[in-house]
DNA sequence: ACCCAGGATGTAA
DNA sequence: TTACATCATGGG
């Protein structure tokens, strides 16, 4: 096992927020708790800083990265991570999957002023976005599909553990995400039993698409960003919300705004103008109103804010009635 | 019992 | 193109 710690980047990183809002469901706390069951409204405007009595090993998150594990949290102002052998470069990796590199200041500058933007920034300081493994927000995605947070979690711990791989570091054990010639392989009732409802056919038909390599990420590669997101609808189980959030936390389209139902809601509530019937259209209209290059990391805000604090939580009300 | 959750698909107009 | 019905499952 290696370590080490690296310091905080600009803007600070709430791994909590970062790891449990919904955008990545590869990470699992190392001292138990559901996962996205934290208690968000009292979850306080600080740890408290009380720290001669928090346990030494509290506060970790496990992932796996190249079939070893990697072990995260943040203490004393640093991040702290370790690693199995086999993983080559964690700090780069987690560089790259939590986007440490982002100015969390220019990314508010840059963001549209607006009471509730404002507010969800507010709110959770420290909250990034992730860019995490293709095929594992693929799959996470497609099980998302009218589901809790909460039960995404569910979902995806028990896909890993029925068909990863087991890794362990520091007394912990995580499972790999299972490849997609293992879930191509696997029966679609064996999937059900995993609670995966009517989705179990559309991951296991998405991984034979992927197994037998007719459709990769590479069909979105380079392409320009509308039309990365129909291309991504070729996987089964994958409409143009799925595709949406495969390339705000995958693909580093940063323009993509999920329209999941919070951010409806939000558009009904407080960008009432930006509805526009269609999908595409509704997407292009706040897409613009929340900063255009910059939309999917203000949604990313919007959505924790209102997921946890609730739709009216924000200052201004609505303009509502008639 | 009813409604909702980071919706997608198939079918009919 | 748009409008529905249908699809699982658990929590409020």
């Amino acid at each position: 096992m290696r370590s080490g710690t690296l310091p905080l980047p600009p803007g600070g990183l709430d791994l909590t927020a970062t790891l449990e809002s919904g955008q990545t469901f590869l990470w699992e706390r190392v001292d138990g708790g559901t996962y996205g069951d934290v208690a968000w409204a009292e979850r306080a405007p600080a740890p408290a800083d009380d720290a001669p009595t928090a346990a030494p090993e509290t506060g970790w998150y496990a992932t796996t990265a190249s079939g070893g594990a990697l072990h995260a949290r943040v203490r004393d102002g640093r991040l702290e991570w370790r690693a199995s052998d086999g993983v080559a470069d964690p700090e780069a990796v987690l560089g790259r999957r939590l986007c440490l590199d982002d100015d969390l200041g220019a990314v508010a500058d840059a963001a549209p002023a607006d009471p509730v933007v404002d507010a969800a920034f507010a709110a959770t300081p420290g909250l990034r976005l992730v860019a995490e493994p293709f095929w594992p927000t693929l799959v996470s995605f497609i099980c998302s599909a009218q589901m809790r947070v909460e039960r995404i979690f569910a979902m995806c711990g028990a896909l890993r553990e029925r068909y990863g791989e087991p890794v362990t570091l520091a007394g912990h054990t995580t499972h790999t995400f299972p490849s997609s010639a293992d879930l191509a392989a696997a029966e679609e009732a064996d999937l059900r039993g995993l609670k995966l409802g009517y989705r179990a056919p559309y991951v296991r038909d998405t991984a034979a698409i992927v197994a037998d390599g007719e459709q990769s990420r590479d069909a979105a590669d380079g392409l320009p960003y509308e039309a990365a997101r129909e291309a991504l609808t070729a996987f089964v189980g994958v409409g143009e919300k799925v595709a949406d959030c495969v390339l705000l936390f995958s693909l580093c389209y940063r323009e993509a705004v999920p329209l999941d139902t919070w951010i409806r809601r939000a558009i009904a509530t407080y960008f009432p103008n930006c509805e526009r019937g269609s999908y595409a259209e509704t997407s292009r209209a706040i897409r613009d109103r929340l900063g255009g290059e910059l939309a999917g990391y203000v949604q990313t805000y919007v959505f924790h804010y209102l997921r946890t604090r609730g739709i009216d939580a924000a200052p201004v009300p609505a303009p509502a009635e008639e």
